[in-house]
DNA sequence: TTATTAAAAGACCAAATGGTCTTTTTGTAT
DNA sequence: ATACAAAAAGACCATTTGGTCTTTTAATAA
C-alpha cells in the first residue's frame, strides 16, 4: 500500500512512541532491529523525521529518539503526506482521465466511499494513539480480553 | 494509488474496449494520444499485454488491437495483480510487524473493512465493464441523465 | 510482388526508490 | 579533560520503475 520508507517510518514511529511511553528512548540499531527494517536505512529515514519536526534526538551516551510531549499528536495523514505526498489520498483512485467530480470517470462513484473512509482514518489516528492501542493490548490480561 | 504501467494498462484497456465497442481497432498512437500516455511505453505496455493473453492484435495496414470477444471479460484484479502483484489487495494496509487475523496491528480493525470494499470493487468491475458505462454516458441524452 | 503500414522485440537511458557505509559532530558519563 | 557512545551528514551503490528509440517482423492493400 505505501512505499517502503513511508512503511518503516510509521512503524519506528510507532515503535520509538511505544518505548516513549515507558520511559525509554530506543537507538537507531534497537528501533531498526525491532521494526524489522535495515539499520543503516532505519537511521536515515528516522534523520529526516528528525529534521522535518516530527520527532526529537539526543546525541552521545544514553541518547536516542523520543517525542516532544508538548506538541501535538502525529496523525498519519501528516507522516504519510509529508514522505509520499498525497497521492494515496487525493485524485481518483483509478486515474481515467478528465475524472473529477463534475465529470467522474466510472469507477468515481464506487471509489469515493473508499477514499473517504481511508481519509477519516489516516485523520483519526495518530502516531500516538497506534502505539497506546499496542501498549494496552500487552498490558490487558488474557482474562478481560474481549 | 496504483504505479503508472498499471494506470496506462488500466486506462488503455479501456479505451481500446470502448473503440471496440464501435467496431474499431485503435493503434498504439491512438491510444497513447487518448489516454495522455508516452507513445513508446504505451506501446510497450499493450506488447506485454497481448503477451500476457489478455488482448489481441492485428499487425500491418489497418492493423491495431481489440478484444476476444470468445474470451471472458478482465476483472480489473487481474489486470492489477498482474502488473503489481497483489501488495495492493491483500496483506495489512499499514504493514505493522506480525499483523494477521489472529493478531492484528491497531489499525486493522479499522482497516479491513476498506480493503474489503476495495477487493470487491475490483473482482465485481472488468475492464470491459468499464468502458460500457463509458459508452452509455456518452450516448444518453442530456436530458435522460439522472 | 512490392510498398507501405503497424505491431514486436529489444537495446538503451533516466529518475526514483531502497539501501550501505564511512566520517563527523555532539552529547554524556567518568 | 577525556573516552566513549550515539546521532548527523553525506558519499556511494543497487534495484526498480518509467521512458525512448531503432530495428525487425508480419500483414495488407495496391
Amino acid at each position: 500500500m505505501f512505499n517502503k520508507e513511508t512503511e518503516y517510518a510509521l512503524r519506528g514511529l510507532v515503535y520509538i512512541s511505544l518505548q516513549n511511553i515507558q520511559d525509554k528512548r530506543p537507538g537507531t540499531a534497537e528501533v531498526a532491529k525491532e521494526i524489522d527494517a535495515p539499520h543503516f536505512y532505519t537511521a536515515k529515514i528516522l534523520q529526516r523525521l528528525v529534521r522535518a519536526g516530527f520527532l526529537e534526538s539526543i546525541k552521545g551516551k544514553g541518547g536516542g529518539f523520543y517525542f516532544d510531549p508538548d506538541k501535538p499528536e502525529i496523525p498519519l495523514v501528516r507522516l504519510i503526506s509529508s514522505i509520499e505526498g498525497d497521492r494515496s489520498f487525493s485524485g481518483c483512485g483509478f486515474g481515467l482521465k478528465h475524472c473529477s467530480e463534475s465529470n467522474p470517470c466510472p469507477v468515481h462513484e464506487k471509489y469515493a466511499p473508499i477514499r473517504e473512509a481511508i481519509n477519516k482514518m489516516v485523520s483519526e489516528e495518530t502516531v500516538q494513539s497506534l502505539a497506546l492501542k499496542v501498549y494496552n493490548k500487552k498490558h490487558t490480561p488474557e482474562k478481560i480480553k474481549k
